[in-house]
Formats: C-alpha cells, sequence, structure tokens
DNA sequence: TTATATACGGAGGGTCCCTCCGTTTGGCAA
DNA sequence: TTGCCAAACGGAGGGACCCTCCGTATATAA
C-alpha cells in the first residue's frame, strides 16, 4: 500500500539482457548463413542458451525476426550520425551506402520472413523507412553544404538509387558489383553540376 | 536382345493412376482449405493413401503444387474449348471469366507457394501464361465473329481486366464483387461501338 | 493360372516446435 | 556480508512433420 504500484520494479537482471543481446546476435547469424528458415533450436544453440530461454525472450517466431530487424535499421541510422562525427560529409556518405549494402544483404533475408507472415508486416518496413529517409537526407544535406557534392541533389533519390542497385542481387558477386556502382554513383555525386 | 529395348513396357497400373489422381485432388483440397503449408502426411490422410505411396508419385513437395497448378491451369484451358462447344461464343466467353474466378482463387493458394521456392517458378509461370492466353484469344475471336460482342477488343485486355479484377482479393465477399464486375464487363463488351 | 514387376502402406529415425517445471542466480534489504 | 526470493535458466518431453526403407499385396503379361 505504501509503495507506489507503477512498474517501475527492480532493475532487470544482467544475464537476462546478455542473453537476450546473444540470441539477437545468434538470429542474425543464422538468418545471413542458413536463410530465414533456419530452426529456432539453432538459434538458440548458437547463443549458447537453452531453448527455453529463447523462448521467455521470444514467444514467437515473429518476435526474434522483428528484433533483428529493427536493430539492423536502427544501426543503420545511427551509423549515419556516427560517420559524420568522424569523416567529412562527403566521405561519411560514401561510406555509409557502403553500410547500407550490409544493411540489404540482412534485410534480404529478413524480409522475405516477413512478408512469410500474414498482415503485421507493414507497419514494420514503414518505421523503418522513415528511419532510413532521415539519416540519407541528413547525410546529404550536410554534404551539399560543406560542397562536397553538387547541390541539386535530391535525397531521395540517393535512396531509390541505392535501392535499385540491389534489385537482381542473389548472384554470387552482387555485392562486389554493387560496391564498384556505389564509387561511380560517388563520382557522379562529386561532379559539380 | 529381340525386344525394342524402348521404354515402353507394360502398361502402367490402374491403382497406381487412381492413387496419383487422389492425391493431387487431395492436395488441391488441402492447400485451399488450409493453405499452401498443409502438410504431406494430412494430404496422403485426405487421399487415403500411406505417406509412402505420396513420396512415391511426388518425390518433392515442390512436385506436387506443381502437378495442382499445372492441372488447374489445363483445366481452365480446356473449359474454354469445352464452353465453346455447347454455348454460343458470347455465353462462352462469360461462362470462361467466372471460370477464371475460380481459377485465381486456387493459384492465389498455389502462388505464393511457388513463389517461395527458389528458383524454379519462372518456368511454370510462362507455360501456363502461354496457354490461358490461347484459350482468351479464341473466346475473344470466336465471340467477335459471331458479332456477340463489338469488334475492337483485344483478348489480352480482356485477361488483363480479368487479372486486374482479382488484385485486392482475399478479402471476405470478394468473389461476389468479382462476379458482378464481370456481369459488367460482359455488358460492356457486348455494347457495339 | 502363375510369375513378377509395380505399387502399396506405415513403422521408424531424425528434426523441429513449444510447454512446463525443477534448479540456479542476480539484485536488494537487513 | 549475508540471506531471501523474484527472475531467469535449461532441457526433458509430447506432439507434429519430414522422408526412407522394406515387407506385403496386386495388376498385368505370359
Amino acid at each position: 500500500m505504501s509503495v507506489e504500484s507503477g512498474e517501475a520494479g527492480r532493475k532487470p537482471r544482467a544475464d537476462g539482457l546478455r542473453n537476450r543481446e546473444r540470441l539477437v546476435e545468434a538470429a542474425k547469424a543464422g538468418f545471413a548463413e542458413t536463410g530465414p528458415e533456419v530452426s529456432l533450436e539453432e538459434i538458440a544453440r548458437r547463443a549458447g542458451v537453452g531453448i527455453g530461454t529463447l523462448y521467455r525472450h521470444f514467444p514467437t517466431r515473429d518476435a526474434i525476426v522483428e528484433a533483428v530487424y529493427r536493430r539492423e535499421v536502427q544501426q543503420l541510422a545511427d551509423g549515419a550520425t556516427r560517420l559524420l562525427g568522424s569523416l567529412s560529409p562527403g566521405r561519411a556518405l560514401h561510406e555509409w551506402m557502403r553500410l547500407f549494402l550490409d544493411y540489404i544483404a540482412t534485410k534480404k533475408l529478413v524480409g522475405p520472413a516477413l512478408a512469410a507472415m500474414v498482415g503485421g508486416t507493414s507497419e514494420l518496413y514503414a518505421a523503418s523507412g522513415a528511419r532510413i529517409t532521415e539519416a540519407v537526407t541528413l547525410l546529404v544535406e550536410r554534404a551539399v553544404a560543406n560542397g562536397d557534392i553538387r547541390p541539386d541533389v535530391d535525397p531521395m533519390d540517393v535512396l531509390r538509387a541505392l535501392v535499385g542497385l540491389t534489385y537482381g542481387n542473389s548472384d554470387p558477386g552482387w555485392e562486389a558489383s554493387a560496391r564498384r556502382l556505389i564509387d561511380i554513383l560517388m563520382d557522379g555525386l562529386r561532379a559539380q553540376a
């Protein structure tokens, strides 16, 4: 009675947080190596935890897929500000595009899993789309302001180009080719009109 | 030595053919009711045969999916000539459009399963597309020749309209709505320019 | 009718899903 | 520090599914 009945109970246990993190990491690796159909027991094994622990943290398969996906998007968005902190805006944009490739490689694996679910996929994609848009807009605006790239660049065009690059992927050697195209794209952006 | 070494061996056993047919029928029903993830054991159960029999006829899941799909397309294409044999060309076209709806309802279930497979889907779809195109072309040409519909109708437009009708399906009541639209479409086709 | 190639059925071994519950451990109060 | 106990752990186990293998049954041809 005397205690506030809010839900700010005790601090979450350190092992719980650690295992959750390990599971997401293991799931990401599993999706990348085995594909979206990787078994949950395999993920638990990779993470070095029991299957029960996996199910406590992620009651459904969708839950862990979403966790992986959300984290990737978050890291990609955070990557923009991080790169801007240590590089010139132009180089930050260039590096971020490369980061985008890794993101797509992950999304390519996670995407089908999401698509296979009934409903539920759109909000997740929409939310992630907004974050990515913010990130690329920030990068382009800074690069333009710094004179690193031509001023008539629409951030969304850059995003479209990046997404476009990734179509027709899944061939071996695709990623190397996409990296070369990104370099070419950057050359184009740097060329003052 | 004295016998031709071709592969025209003995006649296939009647029970083998019968069970194969039952399996395809059961698979179709299973896809329709349970969805593309229906278990192979469930299909065997529906067909009233042992699981071993299913695997002998269809060594992979893909094989039975393909069998169902191919048969549906075949039946739809055959439906065109069948209807032309018993109805006026205009009515045959109308009935065939309705038949198309059932086909789409099936394809909608089979399609995702095909899409989920890696590769292999395109040839199947391409082959079926050609058959459907032939069928609709035949129907439209006959109906035009008979004066049942206006002469400036491109068969492919009819096909596109039919496919278009089916977008945004999977809602309850979709099929009834599509049927009404087909009636309206036919009225439009009948109206002489 | 008999021989035999064909086809049948389902037991069985392996994997996976998910739940349940006895055991362990980290956070916190005394 | 110590001890309590909520929180977290792990994995056995039941059920479903996948697929293979092989003994049994039967349709066809001679």
